[in-house]
DNA sequence: ATAGGGTTAG
């Protein structure tokens, strides 16, 4: 190696840098040089493990530590580092040590330790920053202003979050998309795609975060037609699709059940990182194609990616829809072999479906003697009890109840996630028309055509009454509350979006919806009855699926 | 002398 031992070459060597023990050395051509108390060189070195390579900020906070007299640009890049590392807390604490060493933040003091409350969910103290900027005299900047806003969204208030954006005087594209994916991170796909629109009507144009969030709404929502148009938006401004942006296009036309688009991005991507290709391994899966699935796990590897637990969440799923034992088995058994990635519940849970799927029972309680937790509705209780805050586990567990007919447990659940005052999440369905997607909640009246669309409702009743259907779950809950009334009165949200398709697609042409979330045990059978009365194709896309590869072993295929 | 906010997969 030349010597470097001149400030300007060590400098451009830190940039070099790729792992911690590169920047070693340079400490040690420091040594040599006597360059040890040159604040420039130990920024740089402080900024190189706890930005650039991220995940060593405990080595750039021993180098800081070391330091006697840490200038602001110092602090500012430590607590820049915590902030995005596993551990933002410490950001907090070192932000506060900052004053206790009679050092003034300034601007991008705030913006760091912003991301810090952020990633945290701390909305009181990002509100005290707020306050702490003005009094300082700071000017209050475009960034603070988009970081306030996120931290509103991540913490579930759109409401405020919406006032201070209307409130900007200038809002950029950054305040933009972090509209746009605080309403999709928060289920109001809905009012994503209306600021999405916004902006079109506003001659704001979309970059590349916009956009991937606005793709991953689409996904979400299913929307087909309108994924396609935004896609071509894309194409027309000349937006580069980069990794995240492509992720999101493979995952939208995956989801849409659109997989020959979804592959012809994904071989158009430069480069494909882990989320990439565990996208596409996914939209196999999710689609039955194991074999496809697997071939393509195979060439990730050849590629030199290295895969995660959510890879394996995808291929093993790929493997149980496909009847792959033996293959499964064995790729399951590389997880800690080869990758040392513990397997979690999701994965035994794909497991416990190939073997059930492929008939093997016996092997499955074998398989599930070896589990570390127990495969039934006692694993729901400790999951339950492992995490009591997610609604989504609640839902989990009522659910497990439901399809053993255990309906009191259901309302003992119900009741305990009212009791805890959880944040209800709401089952919806979406149908879309003409590039319009309307949503559908359970008994849902905002519709401005809810006169028609009831009226279609109630002669669906009708007629899948005649046909002798009756609503398993009318019997079992007619003493509960109020929303439970309306799930058994039928204005289940599915009914509600198929009810608005017969209002609205041609007759001959399939209804296309796609529900989430809340799964009711008749609901395939209904869509069959009303597909039969109707004559009209339907087909159902059901998002919780895509969560739970281990419920009920159903194929994927089936919804598309 | 250096620096900031927003995006993707189960």
């Amino acid at each position: 190696m030349k010597p470097m031992l001149d400030q300007g070459s060590l400098v451009a060597a830190i940039k070099r840098c790729t792992r911690v023990g590169d920047l070693k050395a340079i400490q040690a051509h420091m040594v040599r040089a006597n360059l040890t108390q040159d604040t420039f060189l130990t920024s740089k070195l402080i900024e190189s493990s706890a930005v650039t390579l991220s995940g060593h900020v405990a080595y750039a906070h021993r180098i800081f530590s070391c330091t006697h007299h840490p200038n602001l640009f110092m602090w500012n890049t430590i607590i820049r580092g915590y902030s995005i590392s596993d551990s933002p807390i410490t950001a907090i604490a070192l932000y506060r040590d900052m004053f206790l060493c009679g050092i003034s933040p300034n601007n991008y003091t705030f913006g760091f330790v912003l991301k810090a409350c952020c990633k945290l969910l701390r909305l009181c103290e990002g509100q005290e920053l707020q306050s702490q900027i003005m009094k300082v005299g700071l000017d209050f900047e475009t960034p603070h202003l988009n970081g306030l806003i996120k931290l509103y969204a991540a913490c579930g208030c759109m409401d405020n979050a919406c006032v201070m954006f209307d409130e900007m005087p200038d809002p950029d594209s950054a305040s933009w998309s972090t509209m746009v994916s605080g309403y999709a991170q928060n289920g109001q796909a809905v009012e994503a795609l209306k600021l999405f629109q916004e902006m079109q009507a506003e001659n704001v144009s979309s970059d590349a975060f916009t956009l991937a969030s606005v793709v991953g709404v689409c996904g979400d929502l299913g929307a087909l037609d309108l994924g396609k148009w935004v896609h071509s938006y894309i194409d027309k401004e000349g937006v580069k699709i980069d990794l995240v942006l492509g992720t999101a296009l493979v995952g939208m036309y995956s989801k849409c059940g659109s997989l020959d688009n979804a592959l012809k991005v994904f071989q158009g991507m430069a480069e494909r990182d882990v989320t990439a290709w565990s996208t596409m391994i996914a939209g196999y899966a999710i689609h039955g194609h194991g074999e496809k699935a697997l071939q393509l796990f195979d060439a990730m590897k050849r590629s030199k990616t290295i895969p995660n637990c959510v890879t394996f969440t995808s291929v093993l799923s790929a493997c149980s829809h496909s009847g792959l034992v033996e293959k499964g088995h064995q790729i399951f058994e590389t997880m800690w072999t080869e990758y040392k990635i513990t397997p979690q519940i999701k994965h035994y849970g794909c497991m416990v479906d190939l073997f059930c799927q492929a008939g093997m029972v016996g092997h499955t309680h074998k398989f599930i003697q070896t589990m570390p937790i127990e495969p039934n509705v006692h694993i729901s209780r400790k999951i339950l009890k492992l995490d009591p805050s997610s609604p989504e586990n609640y839902v989990l567990v009522s659910n497990v109840y439901a399809s053993q007919g255990r309906w009191s447990s259901v309302c003992q659940v119900r009741r305990l996630m009212k009791d805890k005052a959880l944040k209800k999440q709401h089952g919806w369905s979406s149908i879309e028309i003409n590039f319009l997607v309307h949503k559908f909640i359970m008994g849902d009246e905002s519709h401005p055509e809810r006169e028609k669309i009831y009226g279609m409702l109630h002669q669906m009743a009708r007629k899948l009454k005649q046909v002798g259907h009756v609503a398993s779950t009318v019997d079992v809950l007619h003493d509960i509350d109020e929303e439970e009334k309306e799930y058994a009165l039928g204005l289940h949200s599915e009914r509600l979006a198929i009810a608005y398709g017969l209002l609205h697609t041609p007759n001959g042409s399939p209804i296309r919806i796609v529900k989430n979330l809340r799964v009711c045990r008749d609901c395939h059978e209904v869509i069959k009855l009303i597909s039969e009365v109707y004559n009209r194709e339907i087909i159902l896309r059901d998002r919780v699926r895509f969560h739970r590869f281990r419920e009920r072993g159903c194929s994927c295929n089936d919804y598309w």
